[in-house]
DNA sequence: GCCAACGTTGGC
DNA sequence: GCCAACGTTGGC
């Protein structure tokens, strides 16, 4: 089992979206780092929701339900999309700025590469975003 | 709205 | 293959 996150601009495709839609297409991925990691993607793997823009926070929890398949929204190119479904939403936003605090959360992909919109995170880091949120 | 970081494009 | 110019992302 592996963990990612995913970067998206609420106004694009927020995590109310993801709840009214269920099992959701995450397509329009345009970088190749990113379709990689998509393609990386097993079915089960969780997923971290990160809404970016005015306070970029972490949100919620997915899960891939659908491996990797050829990105129907692109015109050309050599895309990827994989299904998600929500699995349930944070009991509160982990906030971008906290994340920044935790020492050991320093060499979180979201932190040292700020741009890549689909990214993979370690279990210690998984669990410790999972313990922050019990916090507070 | 600004700007840093990063990716892509295209001339040479 | 290098690099300048340009476009995009995303935090602030």
């Amino acid at each position: 089992m592996n963990y990612w996150l995913v970067k998206t601009e609420p106004a694009t495709f927020s995590w109310e979206k993801l709840e009214k839609e269920g099992i959701s297409m995450w397509d329009g991925v345009r970088n190749y780092q990113a379709r990689n990691n998509l393609r990386k993607m097993r079915c089960n793997d969780l997923v971290l929701f990160y809404h970016s823009g005015k306070n970029p926070a972490i949100v919620g929890l997915a899960e891939v339900v659908k491996e990797h398949y050829p990105d129907p929204t692109a015109k050309e190119g050599d895309w990827s999309v994989v299904d998600i479904r929500p699995v349930r939403k944070f009991k509160r936003n982990i906030t971008l700025q906290e994340i920044k605090q935790v020492k050991i959360l320093e060499n979180m992909v979201l932190l040292r590469n700020s741009r890549l919109s689909v990214q993979p995170v370690g279990l210690g880091e998984y669990q410790n975003l999972l313990n922050l949120e019990q916090e507070k």
